[in-house]
DNA sequence: TTGAAAGCGTTACCAT
DNA sequence: ATGGTAACGCTTTCAA
């Protein structure tokens, strides 16, 4: 038989009789043959796989998406070829070998790989899906959580729980979403009159922010609402006030986080947080690759996935806070249409306060 | 020019002179032009591309794993296709799809993926390495941490704590990793004379571990000392024991997980456990595989790379226990040779207890 | 429905 | 040192 039945026999919707396509397999069952896609995809000029590169995986926000875009991608039939940056130095060049394997498209999972490299892909042809980030450069697409509706909200929620001393620990200066966190919280507080924040740089990282803490909590007049631009660093600033400062969370100091990675509901931490949800956010951005994929002239995007304030145990709560199906809703200025509210909701969850569900 | 000089040029080692070396690179600068990897790897038969498959990034373990890895990868030229398995289901089918892409060689990071599969490349002649988990099956390389070891270490350092009721909390059946570690628990015990161990199943699941810890501290002899095996079951338990059964870790409850990831060192949990250095882990594991890359005939090794107790506040310690270079250790009977102890170690490191090294 | 042949972008080999 | 050409394993096009 012929190489055209062949290929033709695992090409899905070929015109193939069944007899040819049972000698075919037949065969393949016998020789251990499999087709080759490196070599489909030189013809075809369409590799099905997917370049993703990512900062790092000790923030579980990247691990958890990094498991369900794949999950998402190998489900339609993609695969993805991992790049980690190194923590040292410039990671483009290296980044750069990835082009070559002929990527159909790439995704930036970081809030600070360089957007020269997104542009120049871009040129070439290759669709780039910034995810936790964006830039102001044409023709790439990105994915973000409601950074700045974030901030606002954690400002207001902290404002209404009666505090007095704001902080905020910052991520990386080039990060688009760490500045846009910084700037909600800024002006959420601002719009109550309050423009002294004592600010700290915790570079997204856990032993930065831990000593960044230090720091602050040394300080002469020591915050009591510390805003963290994400959980994981979040986690280190509880550390460092409990441990090594005797503070109580959220007594003394209430701490609030970004992102709502697992460990956010841990006991050992209980955070309060902004969340960032990531099925939905690697949804939009699978849709944004296809869609850039069926058109390659459609103008680019920038979708905006909204989050929600986890109201969890680190952040002293508002009077006016109330229980909904298992867990406590604050209400505030900024609540959604038509979320529940009032005695009813309060009356029907009351248990939400037992310590198996976040009470403290 | 040809296409030979154009090869040369972008082949480190070949014979190309300077003059061509440079009209042929700035042809390429003009033109956008890369070489491509996929049409190489099609002549080479070599794509340098390693498949690896995962089973779940929620535990971090393996996301510390998998950014060691694609770094030591990467730093040799290879690329790394990754492959998650799904929640659900048979993983196979998709798993065996990175198979077509011809990679160079295959790790399996997973206690619990099929070794079906791993047979039947290495027939294939596509080396694999099973990273913490082991078979039975010939040709097969692999790495593990000490799980005999380790269990036994923790049996003894458990017995010498003054325990006297002890509990396992298992992983998944079909894990030689989970099953060494029990063994070696028992048999630490059982040289104690304990053999009475209350066992409840946590399948490497978070939820399910704290599920499983529930049923365990609501028994009427409840236990006073808990092995996980794993990190990340010994966080659900612990959550469970303080806030859903009021317990007080280590007084009245000694929690000693496997891995030593990085949440371990949280001040939140301050876990004591067994260590599985990620650094030389993976470095053996590329070492297996570079081996077999170039002698295909190599006789398949199983490389256990040895691991320590480290000492946290998770666990009642036994009086014997000594300050070391800012950390606890514990000598007990199975301390290697030449581990510093007795009263010089002991008086150089006094401040090893205050707050900031996990005195508590 | 099937087969023959061209061609995807590269490297290997052999001439020059 | 350089160029020509075959080959890698596949899909595509065209003819039968």
């Amino acid at each position: 038989m012929s190489q055209s039945a062949v290929s033709r026999t695992f090409t899905p919707g070929a015109s193939v009789a069944p007899a040819m396509r049972e000698k075919v397999l037949e065969a393949a069952r016998v020789l251990g043959y499999r087709p080759n896609l490196i070599a489909r995809s030189l013809i075809t000029r369409r590799s099905r796989i997917v370049g993703v590169a990512v900062g790092y995986l000790r923030n579980q926000f990247y691990s958890e998406v990094l498991e369900v875009l794949s999950e998402r991608l190998q489900a339609r039939g993609y695969h993805l070829l991992l790049f980690i940056a190194p923590q040292r130095g410039d990671a483009d060049p290296q980044l750069e070998e990835v082009l070559h394997y002929q990527v159909d498209a790439l995704v930036l999972l970081s809030a600070t790989l360089s957007s020269r490299l997104a542009a120049e892909c871009c040129a070439n042809g290759v669709p780039v899906v910034l995810f936790n980030r964006t830039t102001r450069g044409a023709g790439i697409e990105s994915v973000t959580g409601d950074n700045l509706a974030g901030g606002r909200r954690v400002a207001e929620f902290l404002v209404a729980g009666g505090h007095e001393h704001f902080a905020f620990v910052a991520g990386l200066a080039d990060s688009s979403t760490g500045r846009d966190r910084e700037r909600g919280f800024r002006e959420g507080l601002a719009a109550h009159g309050v423009t002294r924040i004592e600010r700290v740089e915790g570079d997204y990282d856990f032993e930065q922010a831990g000593r960044a803490a230090d720091a602050l909590f040394a300080r002469p007049q020591r915050p009591d609402a510390v805003f963290c631009a994400n959980d994981h660093m979040a986690f280190a600033v509880m550390d460092a006030a409990r441990r090594r400062h005797g503070l109580r969370v959220p007594e003394d100091v209430s701490i609030i986080g970004f992102d709502d990675v697992g460990p956010a509901h841990w006991a050992g931490y209980d955070l309060t947080t902004y969340s960032q949800p990531v099925g939905p956010m690697v949804e939009a951005a699978v849709a944004l690759l296809e869609a850039r994929l069926a058109d390659s002239a459609a103008p680019a995007q920038h979708v905006v996935v909204p989050g929600e304030l986890v109201v969890r145990g680190s952040a002293r709560v508002p009077r006016d806070i109330v229980a909904c199906e298992g867990r406590r809703v604050w209400r505030g200025d900024a609540a959604p249409a038509g979320s529940p509210s009032g005695r009813n909701a309060a009356q029907s969850d009351l248990e939400a306060f037992s310590p198996e569900n976040g009470g403290r």
